[in-house]
This record gives C-alpha cells, sequence and structure tokens, in this order.
RNA sequence: CGGGGCUUGGCGCAGUCUGGUAGCGCAUCUGCUUUGGGAGCAGAGGGUCGAAGGUUCAAAUCCUUCAGCCCCGACCA
C-alpha cells in the first residue's frame, strides 16, 4: 500500500489523473464510421483508439498509444535480449544517399519527395537501409567490431497507391527496422537464426496466432526470407499452413504441390468422343457429362518465348500457378494466355474444347493432371469433348510438372500434415540481404589481414502500428475488442455504480484503485457519472480483459462481480480477495 | 492510372430526380426525474449544404471546372 511517505510525486499525480475515465475526453461512438471496412479499423474509431488526418495517416489517443506502447516494450525487450542495440536514424534524408543506392530513381511514387529552402532533394524515409549503411561505414572499421545489430522503432512512409483498412496499410506507420553487419555468410546466418527466434518470442508473447512463412526475396535478392503472418480472415495474403508438427507455412503462390503419392489406377472404360454443344467451362462440361470437376482435364496456352504456343494441362479444379508456370522452358516470361486467333491456328479449334490428344505443341501437365484415369478432356474439335481418355493408352506419356496452387487437403511440403488455405497479415518480415547496400555504398572492414572486405547485411522489420490492428482482427466479438493482456491498454477496468451518490462506492473504488496500482497493474478506473449499460458498452468496446463492478450491492454482500472479456457470466469475489486474485491472473498470462 | 460511388452541424443520414432559402437520429449544453446493459421529459447551441464559376427573380437541388474521400481493379511486394 502506498502511503504519503513512500510515493513520489509522479505516483500521486497518475493516482489523480492519469487512468481516470472521467480524465480521458475521448469519446467512443455506437455507429460505425463509413469510411471503416474492416472490423479492427471499425473497432479503433468506435473505440476512440485512432482518429482519421488523411488518406493512410492517423492520430493516435491516448488509449490507442497505450498499446502501440506496448507492442513497442515487447519488441524492444526481445531486441536488447539479443543484444542488438537501439539508434534513432533521421526520418527525413538526402536525396544524395538515395541517389547512391540507386534507389531515388528505382522506387517510383512511393517515395515520398520534398526540397528544402535551399531547393535540395531529401526523401521521407519509407525505410532505412540507406541511412544505417551510412552509419555503418563510418562506424565500423574492423572485423572485430562485428557482429552488430542496430535497430529503431520509427515513423515511415510510404506513398501507397492505396491506404486502407486503417492503420493496417497506412501510408504513415511505425515499424521497428533492425540491421545487421558481419563479416561472413556464417555470421550473418547466426544473426538471422538470432532474429527469427526473437521474433518468434515476440509475436507469442504478444498472443497473436502467426506463422513464419517462406517468402520471395523478390527484388531485393539474398539468400533467405521470411514473413511473419499474423492469421486472420480479413488479411490480404493468402497462405498454405499446414496442420502438422513440420509447422510448414508458405505464400500460396510459392508452395509447392507435391506429386500424388498413390499410383494412378489402371483405366476401366474405354475412350469415346461426346457431342458436347456450346459446353465450354469445365463446370458444364462436368454437369453435362454428369461427373466432377476432379475427373477433368483443362488445357491452357500460353505464347512461347520466341513465338509458338506451349500447352499446360492441369486437373478440372485446380488453379493455375503463374510464377511456377513461368519456369517452364520457352515460355514467354511474363505469362500470357494465347489469344483465340493464336489458338485457332495452332489446332484449328477455339478454347472450350481443348485437348492433350493430338496436339502439335509442347506440352506440360501437372502432377495431379497426370494421375488422372478415365478422365474428361477437350477433343480439340468445336462441341466435342472425350471421356475414357488414359495417359499411355490413348495419349503419350507427357512431361510433368508442379504447376498449379495448392489446394486443402493437399500434403505439406514440409513432411507432416496437410495443408489448409488461410489468410495472414503481414506484421514482420527478416531477410538477408547480402551485400547488396554495402557494396553500394561501399561499407567496408578490415578482416585478419588488413584486407578490407565488404560487409554482410541483414534486414528485419516490424509492422508495429500494423500489430496493433492485427490483434484486433484476431480477437474481437459483437461487442467490440477483445485484447490479448500484453497488448491491453489496461488489464483491468473498476466500473464504479453511481459513485457520484454513493460515498462507499467511491471510497472502495478509490481504495481498489490504489491498491491495484501499488502492485503495477495497469488499472482504468471508470469514474464518469454515467449510466451502468454505458460504463458495461465501453468496458467492452475497449476491450479490457478484466473488469471489477463496485457497487452498493457488492458493498453489502462483501462480494464484487468479476468478468473476464471472453466470458458470458459474472462470477462474485469476496471484496478481500480481488487484488491478489488479479495480480494470479495477470501474471499467469504475462 | 482505369471503373464505380460519395461529400449536407462532431458522427450516421434524409432532402437533389421535380429549384422556393435546410431536416432527422446520435452526440453536446441547461434543468428536473432516473440509476445494473447505450434512460425520460422540457429547453438550448451548433450547418456560407466540399470549392470556384455559371444559369435563374430564386440553387443543397440544374450546368461547368476543380478538390477531397471510399470501394473494385491494375501497380507495388
Amino acid at each position: 500500500m502506498p502511503t504519503p511517505d513512500n510515493m513520489c510525486a509522479s505516483d500521486t499525480l497518475e493516482s489523480q489523473y492519469a487512468m481516470r475515465w472521467s480524465r480521458y475526453p475521448i469519446n467512443t461512438v455506437k455507429e460505425n464510421p463509413s469510411e471503416a471496412e474492416v472490423i479492427s479499423h471499425q473497432l479503433m474509431l468506435r473505440a476512440g483508439l485512432i482518429r482519421r488526418l488523411a488518406a493512410g495517416i492517423y492520430s493516435w489517443t491516448p488509449f490507442g498509444l497505450r498499446s502501440l506502447r506496448k507492442v513497442e516494450a515487447i519488441i524492444r525487450e526481445e531486441m536488447d535480449r539479443t543484444g542488438a542495440l537501439e539508434v534513432l536514424l533521421p526520418a527525413v534524408q538526402p536525396a544524395e544517399l538515395w541517389q547512391e543506392s540507386g534507389r531515388w530513381e528505382q522506387y517510383g511514387p512511393e517515395l515520398l519527395r520534398l526540397k528544402d529552402r535551399h531547393q535540395r532533394d531529401f526523401v521521407i524515409g519509407p525505410t532505412h537501409e540507406e541511412v544505417i549503411t551510412d552509419l555503418a561505414r563510418r562506424e565500423l572499421k574492423s572485423y572485430r567490431q562485428l557482429p552488430v545489430n542496430f535497430y529503431q522503432i520509427q515513423v515511415k512512409f510510404r506513398d501507397e497507391i492505396r491506404p486502407r483498412f486503417g492503420v493496417m496499410r497506412g501510408r504513415e506507420f511505425i515499424m521497428k527496422d533492425a540491421y545487421s553487419f558481419h563479416a561472413n555468410q556464417e555470421s550473418l546466418q547466426e544473426g538471422y537464426n538470432a532474429m527469427r527466434t526473437a521474433y518468434i518470442r515476440m509475436f507469442t508473447r504478444m498472443g497473436l496466432e502467426f506463422r513464419a512463412v517462406k517468402a520471395d526475396t523478390g527484388s531485393i535478392g539474398g539468400t533467405a526470407s521470411e514473413e511473419f503472418q499474423v492469421l486472420a480472415d480479413s488479411g490480404e495474403d493468402t497462405i498454405a499452413v499446414s496442420d502438422g508438427k513440420d509447422l510448414y507455412a508458405a505464400n500460396l503462390e510459392h508452395a509447392p504441390a507435391l506429386p500424388p503419392k498413390n499410383l494412378r489406377s489402371l483405366p476401366s472404360t474405354k475412350l469415346t468422343k461426346v457431342h458436347t454443344p456450346g459446353k465450354k467451362s469445365i463446370v458444364e462440361v462436368a454437369e453435362f457429362l454428369d461427373t466432377t470437376a476432379e475427373h477433368t482435364l483443362k488445357l491452357l496456352m500460353f505464347t512461347g518465348a520466341k513465338g509458338g504456343v506451349i500447352a499446360i494441362a492441369l486437373r478440372g479444379d485446380h488453379e493455375l500457378n503463374a510464377i511456377k508456370a513461368q519456369k517452364l522452358p520457352g515460355i514467354a516470361v511474363p505469362l500470357n494466355l494465347a489469344t483465340k486467333e493464336v489458338v485457332f491456328a495452332a489446332t484449328g479449334c477455339e478454347p472450350g474444347y481443348l485437348g492433350p490428344r493430338g496436339l502439335s505443341c509442347p506440352l506440360f501437365v501437372d502432377h495431379a493432371a497426370l494421375n488422372l484415369t478415365d478422365f474428361v478432356c477437350g477433343a480439340n474439335e468445336k462441341d466435342q469433348h472425350y471421356t475414357g481418355m488414359n495417359w499411355g493408352r490413348d495419349l503419350p506419356e507427357p512431361q510433368a510438372a508442379d504447376l498449379r496452387n495448392v489446394v486443402a487437403g493437399d500434403s505439406s511440403p514440409g513432411g507432416d500434415g496437410t495443408l489448409s488455405i488461410r489468410r495472414g497479415i503481414e506484421v514482420g518480415h527478416i531477410f538477408q540481404l547480402g551485400k547488396k547496400y554495402s557494396e553500394a555504398l561501399n561499407a567496408k572492414v578490415l578482416d585478419e589481414s588488413g584486407k578490407p572486405v565488404t560487409m554482410y547485411m541483414g534486414c528485419y522489420g516490424i509492422g508495429a502500428t500494423r500489430i496493433v490492428a492485427a490483434a484486433i482482427e484476431q480477437n474481437h466479438d459483437a461487442a467490440g475488442i477483445i485484447w490479448p493482456e500484453p497488448l491491453a491498454p489496461f488489464s483491468v477496468v473498476l466500473v464504479a455504480l453511481n459513485a457520484s451518490k454513493s460515498p462507499r462506492v467511491l471510497a472502495l473504488s478509490e481504495q481498489l484503485y490504489t491498491e491495484l496500482q501499488a502492485v503495477n497493474i495497469d488499472v482504468l478506473l471508470d469514474d464518469r457519472d454515467a449510466r451502468p449499460g454505458i460504463k458495461f458498452a465501453d468496458a467492452e468496446l475497449l476491450g479490457i480483459p478484466h473488469r471489477l463492478v463496485i457497487s452498493d450491492r457488492g458493498i453489502e454482500s462483501g462480494e464484487l462481480e468479476y468478468r473476464q472479456r471472453r466470458a458470458k457470466e459474472n462470477e462474485a469475489w469476496p471484496t478481500t480477495e480481488v487484488i491478489t486474485r488479479l495480480q494470479f491472473l495477470i501474471k499467469s498470462k504475462k
């Protein structure tokens, strides 16, 4: 218990003002703002966590900021634990650095450029590779100083074509970005692994359901890259997730589809040409022939790199994966579906009746399509299909390849489990940059023999503001937000009923409020002169994990009502045990 | 950048087609009553109808131009 003797001035200030609802002049609203599309955006606006200033640019209110700061604190603790060193880098950066790295030209309109009063060019940093590499090349002189990892938690600006979903895809956002510097690839790999472990700890601590997803290194290059995706239906990315012990997860377009394990069964029906007037799509054909899409084969034609066409066959119910298809020999990149005219010239038939039999162009068949027996396919004649088609018997065995998107139920490429298709929100991305920036910016150290060597770099980002939105996407109900304990703006809300009229309710509320603060629990005292319904609804909208009601009724019975945010029913707690019980519940979840 | 939609008090909307000088709900303020799931009654304040120009006796309403915002797509990864 704090007494006037052991309380310092700041304690007094805080207990008087900081965590009383009546001192937070932020309104909650019942109606959904028309601008908000996704649930996290709606709830953040309704609960008063953020306010929009311009497209993709938001102010954070005191309540919202508390959650954002908790995210940042977890990130900071876990980064520090790895030995990474925090820095703060400029948001406004001179164009010269970006010209040196080549990204002044590469970046395009997403890079916000501006001029100062001397007409010098600057950018508002969308990311900080250039600045950090500049710092590193000035400070790091010897291999003895390596490895080192600098990180910062900073505002960034990317002039997105279409900002949307509130802070989920804003233009201005807060990101933790870290950059590691190494003398060699082995050290980079170690640093990368350490970051990967730290990321898993962070997202686990935040109470989020997430996966580390193998990602394309893309134009950035490098050898290894993983995205950290929070699983939520509203996510912008589609990922294939294994339910097995392999914990496999990959972006849909990068997940390999394994060839079927079972052998193709033997043909049992004879090849028949059937009249299928006007039936062009797989769905129409399957329905007309009283079968299902899984027993059909579809044939797509693409233009070749040096003219001509290339055919790709998939099972009727499968989708082409463009990234995989582009790797086929002789195919035009980017992938280009052949026009009607080109198809007609190659086959004498229009699309809709194409099939693998009698084709004169190169043919690649997806593994699953190759496993078909007695299947339906086009006959390369208008209004004609075949039934009972079989590879090897009616057609030569073709060249097989992985050409389709994986579907739910496929075996996991990780070796254990089956895949499901989920949506994800990318909240983190780690990759090994190698020497891309260090080479461009000439960042070198002297090695053991006194020879200058270019440093290896790794780069590790986390979207702090986006995490707040992602946590809400994953944790909400009809009444509002349900914060994971570690991200909640407050752990406990004390709902004082009729405190303005009942001195004993007021006194007990104040007492509990002080006691909870004394044991370092983030407590919000709802001391507003409002009706109970408003207080309950607001507490639920704001998503505070633990709610305690202080009322005359409770004081008389010696028991206070406790309710966990996810629970449907109240619990009656002896007033004397309230503090210890809350301490236990909150400690066990942190 | 292409397509669609929107812009009226702090928020959500009606009014626009058919021109006549702006209204509803929520929120805010005052008073009284009420106090365990977004109260009732009475009263009050608050809007140059996104901007500019035009047509007209008269424009939120019709015409032109511009701006901002939202959605879909493309782009980016």
